[in-house]
DNA sequence: ACCTGAACACCGTTCAAGT
DNA sequence: ACCTGAACACCGTTCAAGT
């Protein structure tokens, strides 16, 4: 499994594939099939390896339950943004792992430290959690393909051309469409969904 | 390209190669790099064909603005949910066709006429539109793999599972996990969405 | 100039056969 | 019983060669 974790590191899960692996224990790709059910398995259990290296303040103040939940929840966006094919994949993964596990336990715990409801408290876990993993997977594909840059340059450059009478709206909003740095615009969200979440009630 | 719509359709993304469609207009999968740069961009071209069908109530009374966002987000989704794996391709495509910039200035003047400050606004709408993607993705999944199924019963378990010592915060939480219905929790999360947004000052 | 057959360089997964 | 070579059934993309 480290072998599986350096490959994803020095050459991106794009590289990780059952043959390479394979090649890299000197055997053939049958024999990683006694170890793991399928690719999405093997990709499940690096995310669990890689959550064990996320600080988890389970204790402390708790006054200081939305810093908390802040915390965690950049540190977990942040971790997947370095491996953004690794976050695609967890997107439709429903991960499993006890590092997992325990990063939805110290969610709970945050939220409820905060006294909001268990129901609100349950559906909100998910909610943060799902914004880090998409916004990995969406912004962290910047970088690592040349085409993706290019789209992005092409979607700014269509905005940029978008005529005033077509998109009124997006011609007003033009200038704030972009705006804004990575980590601007996720501590706004993550504000966004910690005040929903904390305010809207379920049914 | 109706014939991509078609084989999406009626077999799915997954089964929408490059080679199969090509065999289906009776040439070679290399003529059709003459249309498409590469398999995201027909991606791209078939979101936006989908887009053209969903109702943009663009007029109407500016108070109910709140519920034009819901039913357009909601339909939006719904679109989604039923082709999961072209939500996952959406996720790193950032579309760019007519249909998907008139849906975002829909959005943006629904925003707008709730009075929600600008940059507020054009964060919000990228938020709105990932929480769309990213659901259609990660529960879109349901049915489309018997493994998909299978993963989600898995955590179902580990879940009920989970010992109290260990995971103490799941054990209170438990029965809210998975509670509610599918519309139910989208519905929640909207609003969570829309209130966050509306009050949520961007720095 | 426009189109495409054939090849390049790969995949994940299965299973019969070996140890 | 445990492991694996080789095969199955595919991919997206490129490019030299034809029309």
């Amino acid at each position: 499994m480290t072998a599986a974790l350096r490959i994803m590191r020095e050459e991106g899960l794009e590289r990780l594939t059952m043959r390479r692996l394979a090649a890299e224990l000197d055997t053939g790709p049958a024999s990683l099939y006694v170890y793991v059910q399928n690719m999405a398995e093997l990709h499940a259990a690096l995310l669990d390896e890689l959550l064990a290296d996320i600080a988890l303040p389970h204790t402390g103040p708790v006054a200081r339950w939305r810093d908390g939940l802040i915390d965690i929840m950049t540190a977990y966006t942040v971790l997947l943004f370095q491996h953004p094919s690794l976050a695609r994949s967890v997107l439709t993964l429903r991960p499993s792992g006890p590092n997992y596990l325990r990063l939805i336990d110290t969610l709970l715990g945050l939220l409820n430290a905060g006294g909001v409801p268990q129901r609100q408290a349950a559906w909100g876990v998910n909610l943060l959690l799902q914004h880090g993993t998409a916004t990995a997977a969406e912004q962290g594909t910047r970088g690592e393909s040349v085409e993706a840059d290019g789209e992005q340059l092409a979607l700014m450059w269509l905005v940029e051309e978008a005529s005033s009478e077509d998109y009124p709206n997006i011609d007003r909003a033009r200038s704030e469409i972009f705006s804004g740095t990575g980590p601007e615009r996720l501590s706004w969200a993550l504000g966004v969904l910690i005040d929903g979440i904390v305010t809207t009630s379920a049914l």
